[in-house]
DNA sequence: GCGCCCCGAATGAACGTTCAATCGGATTAT
DNA sequence: ATAATCCGATTGAACGTTCATTCGGGGCGC
């Protein structure tokens, strides 16, 4: 929520671009600059390092997830509906956001991330699961799994998507949240 | 298949402990030398460039991973049970061997790796799938996906595994390939 | 003594970071 | 209204360090 400067905001994507397309190597400070139109002094006006400029780019960038999931739990009406919102809409910002995605992939395994189980959803989405098995919706799997899972799937369905040579339309990703649900609801 | 010399072995096994710890930065040459035992220059008696022996690094491992799926597609009786102990033996290398399953998330997502959707498993396990859809085992999805879906979930179950704060015993594991097996099983 | 393996100090390029200088708009003084 | 002052934002050249890579040499087997 909290607004950012419009020159953070360039040297923030000029970052996530350079890091999709060449790695944390590939991604020297002069040329984040560069790409965001800014001298190699600014960036430290803004940030005090390199590092710390990685790791606000992630939290800022993961609090735009989090809102996302908080979002959808709120938008269908009926438990499984939530759930494929919650799960479509996720898919949805990574596809439509291929660099911030990347970024996390690297990010996560990286040793920049400091806690390598980050209690990212422990908050709404853990609690979504705790509930649905609380009202007899879903199987009574540890909700951490759950959480696996269903990230998990997520995650590997965006890659698919983004390289993989085969087009996935509506359909499949109805079947692919389908094969999850039918997976871990009850019955 | 191909036995490798033990001063590569030695310095494929800096280079792994090396990048788990502390990353691609942080994995220096004159470093992985030192934990190797050998000297900077003997590196490139053996390998042209740190790139090279990054892939190296990789394309030995993958064929590891590889051969541990060939393997385990002939262990079972039925094919659940070969789908068990596919997804079981493959989630048993990474979590017995975290530096490499820590080594893969981070070279998939670099720019080092060159295709991002490699035909890992094209060859066996595509098939596998494939043979299952037609004999009318699993659900008629695109075999694309069920390879996503399956060693998408090996993935975030080692993760959890290896990062979570929660232990995961023989139960769970069983939970979690029923899931996935139901969600993808005919009928 | 030739070829192969290995060493590790030397090299130079590239990197993250610093800092003195400059800019430009707002504020105050005249 | 104009000039003087100020101050955070911005610059980019320069610095010191780190890194991948090189290379001249040493030792061992044949």
């Amino acid at each position: 929520m909290e607004s950012i400067s419009d020159k953070k905001k360039a040297i923030f994507e000029s970052t996530l671009e350079l890091i999709k397309e060449h790695g944390f190597h590939g991604a020297p400070m002069s040329l984040v600059a560069k790409n965001a139109g800014v001298a190699a002094g600014t960036i430290y006006h803004y940030f005090e390092s390199k590092e710390q400029l990685i790791c606000e780019l992630y939290t800022y960038n993961r609090s735009r997830v989090v809102e996302i999931v908080n979002m959808a739990m709120k938008e269908g009406s009926s438990y499984k509906e939530n759930f494929f919102k919650i799960w479509s809409n996720l898919y949805e910002f990574y596809v439509q956001k291929p660099n911030v995605f990347i970024f996390f992939e690297q990010f996560v395994n990286s040793p920049y991330n400091a806690d390598k189980y980050p209690n990212h959803f422990r908050g709404q989405l853990y609690n979504f699961f705790v509930e649905g098995i609380k009202n007899g919706q879903i199987k009574a799997v540890k909700p951490e799994i759950l959480l696996a899972l269903t990230l998990g799937s997520i995650n590997s369905t965006a890659k698919l998507n983004l390289f993989g040579n085969i087009p996935l339309d509506k359909t499949d990703l109805q079947q692919i949240v389908e094969i999850l649900w039918h997976g871990i609801a009850m019955r």
